[in-house]
DNA sequence: CTTCAGGTCTGACGTTACGTCAGAGTCAAG
DNA sequence: CTTGACTCTGACGTAACGTCAGACCTGAAG
């Protein structure tokens, strides 16, 4: 009989399809989807055709490819289907690790932050420190045993802001003091250097609590240190401060952990 | 003694930081973090203090908060600290769960196109099927009681691409023909009428497998339709096509659900 | 003193997927 | 003929920088 071949204007084609006018333009003008005719005006006239190719857009627009690729599919033959999917699968699985640890910095944050009353002076210091603390602890999990990861949730029951805070600042002072002794020439085996050890130590096991489980992990989380993101903690801890300090364990009696 | 104010030039204060100098650029222009001071000849000279502000930007940013909403937080006090975590913690999940769909949608599709041999004329209309179907079973989940949902899982073992364009096709056939019977003023109490009801219970018991259960989810489903997202299957289905249906039930003796 | 490598600055355009005007033409109805 | 409702194209805006390009600064080597 005669072809049933119905034709929408933009709207008419955009409402059925669920996309705007503005994206039909869009997707007309990237050659990803031309309207299969044009009024004498020069409207756009959509079939029945069109609106598989739109689905088919639209179906991989949902698993985020780019439109870029997108057309490379539906236009041509992309050999690399298979490929592409994987590789699209893999890519946001990692982002989704990435706003899962995202997310739990902010639960964490949001616990300190209702924690404290008034405005928010302080409270600010408190969220960032909290989120970059679960943010390095998710990171640097990878690192720990089973174990040694069940002991640290369990000693991180007794951390807080405060803490933190107090911690960071004992770093620091210390690190400024190694370099300080550094520069002053001092003798590793002095003993001066042997109470900088002292407090490093003592701060080591601050973290570890003495266990050997967590020590093994922080051993290897040191030796990866080239692979550290950049933006974690660090107070100025360098590389000839790390040699000063194992230098000066090796000639003292102290003979704990690197 | 003396102020240790140790400047530092734009590399070196990126490398420090973890962030690129064009970043830093950028925020300077933003007002986000401008240099404490610039030499004589415009260079920018940060300072530590500018690091712990850089610290918190991109802390900040960790957690996906867009350059504006962090100035206003660092900048001034964000009297909203606290409503700002949580509105963006749940829009981090939202996108998570949206994530979540899009993944699974292409762990089925893969699954299908490793199936597939050859090139992909006809893979591709197949990945494109399964992620329909997948990202449609994952929407409509929330219509179906538990039950429901595991007898769903149970059947859909026996699903695959080629059944789903041919049920696909008869619905389409269907619809069709139903306008069709109304165009020609058909009587929804006749013969013509009652055959037609006939294929469409034939159709749905395809999908329910008689079970009054997954029924049960599929009328909650049809009922809130004008919540359904626009991209997706619908082969024409419309208002009047059900409308004629369910007249035509009523008056045939079919008491078949809705 | 000149040159050269290497670092810095600003400005402008590119990226992604459209949204939002703005000015102008089209079409059917009153 | 005038509305009102659409449509078209072109241009600018968005987010967060990346990537030149052209010009300047600085310290060291020749």
């Amino acid at each position: 009989m005669e072809t049933p071949e119905r034709l929408y204007l933009a709207r008419a084609f955009a409402t059925r399809t669920g996309v705007t006018v503005r994206a039909l333009h869009h997707y007309d003008r990237l050659g990803l989807l031309k309207p299969s005719r044009r009024s004498e005006a020069g409207y756009r006239l959509y079939s029945d055709r069109d609106i598989a190719r739109l689905q088919q857009i639209v179906t991989l627009k949902f698993i985020g490819l780019p439109l870029k690729q997108i057309k490379g599919i539906v236009s041509a033959r992309s050999i690399h289907l298979i490929a592409t999917l994987r590789r699209q699968r893999l890519l946001l699985e990692e982002r989704r690790r990435q706003m899962d640890r995202a997310i739990r910095s902010i639960a964490a944050a949001e616990k300190v932050a209702q924690g404290t009353v008034g405005p928010d002076p302080e409270a600010l210091r408190k969220v960032i420190q909290v989120i970059e603390m679960t943010n390095n602890m998710d990171w640097t999990k990878q690192y720990y045993s089973e174990a040694a990861q069940a002991k640290i949730a369990d000693r991180a029951t007794l951390w807080n802001p405060e803490l933190q805070a107090a911690v960071t600042q004992q770093w620091s002072a210390l690190v400024a003091d190694v370099k300080a002794a550094m520069a002053a020439g001092e003798d590793p085996g002095g003993r001066q250097a042997q109470q900088l050890v002292a407090r490093w130590t003592e701060l080591v096991r601050g973290f570890t609590g003495g266990d050997a489980e967590i020590q093994a992990g922080l051993n290897k989380l040191y030796a990866d240190r080239k692979n550290w993101p950049k933006v974690s903690f660090d107070p100025g801890f360098d590389e000839t401060v790390h040699a000063f300090i194992v230098k000066a364990m090796a000639s003292g009696k102290t003979s704990a952990a690197e």
